[in-house]
DNA sequence: TGTATTATCGTAACCCTAGG
DNA sequence: CCTAGGGTTACGATAATACA
């Protein structure tokens, strides 16, 4: 969070696009944060952050020459997807071919395991379950799980709560190619991520497990009347976090 | 806040009819 | 005659609300 008012920012950013280059750099300097927090996720990689900074950086420019207002998203919903398929571009590039080669191979026979166990099991397999089942330790496992999805994962919470990931956001390496889907896509992402705990259980339960409102009820030892409460309002903070 | 009630929605069950 | 399909109804489950 910046300690600019967002009202303000959107002004930043309108004169930026217009060609003001004060401006321009004002809210590059404001938004810098951004571009941290997506380094960050890529941290476990070998590259150095100064290096996925700087790249990361222009992934933040294009952002905002691109950015339409009637996106009707906020920046960050819009410039964080920006920055991380610039960053994903790099090191898709930089990577030594043997290294993608060998990840590809890792990847592949995670995907076809993660097919047959998931049809053994009637479940999501776990980590340690891939691990033996291909032979391979469970911190490459990881690994290449991390390259079938890398990505954003504001709200790493959110998954973990439950297990299974809810959906996965790929598809992000071109900028150009964007789909207002996958804008709402990410944009609800963040929005999850900004709840607390328990309101965004009962969102992943409801919408994303399908429960009735008895029955989150019955798991989080509240009233179905409550849930019905805590939902309107959840749903309304989403919705001002998605159009503010 | 919780209980009791009402409103809403999906769907199973039934009937009817047109077309094979 | 059979049957696919369309329309109607009734019912149960679920969610929202009224009220204490």
């Amino acid at each position: 969070m910046t300690l600019k008012s967002s009202a303000g920012q959107l002004q930043l950013l309108k004169k930026a696009k217009e060609g003001d280059e004060e401006a321009k750099n004002e809210f590059v300097a404001l938004n810098l944060g951004l571009v941290w927090s997506v380094v960050k996720k890529f941290s476990n990689r070998g590259y150095e952050p100064e290096e996925l900074f700087q790249i990361g950086s222009v992934g933040l420019l294009k952002a905002i020459d691109k950015f339409d207002f009637t996106y009707n998203v906020k920046f960050s919903t819009y410039a964080i997807p920006m920055i991380i398929g610039e960053i994903k571009r790099f090191i898709r590039d930089n990577s030594p071919v043997k290294m993608a080669r060998s990840l590809r191979d890792l990847t592949i026979k995670i995907q076809s395991a993660k097919e047959k166990l998931l049809y053994e099991l009637n479940r999501e397999p776990t980590i340690i379950e891939l691990s033996e089942e291909i032979g391979v330790p469970p911190e490459e496992i990881v690994m290449g799980l991390e390259a079938i999805q890398p990505i954003v994962s504001l709200n790493d919470v959110a998954y973990q709560e439950d297990g299974a990931p809810i959906y996965y956001i790929d598809k992000l390496d071109d900028g150009e190619q964007l789909h207002s889907q996958w804008i709402e896509k990410i944009a609800v992402k963040e929005a999850l991520s900004r709840l607390d705990k328990l309101e965004r259980q009962i969102i992943i339960l409801r919408y994303f497990k399908e429960k009735s409102q008895t029955e989150v009820a019955k798991v989080l030892g509240i009233t179905q009347v409550q849930v019905s409460r805590l939902e309107k309002k959840i749903l309304t903070k989403i919705k001002n976090m998605l159009t503010q």
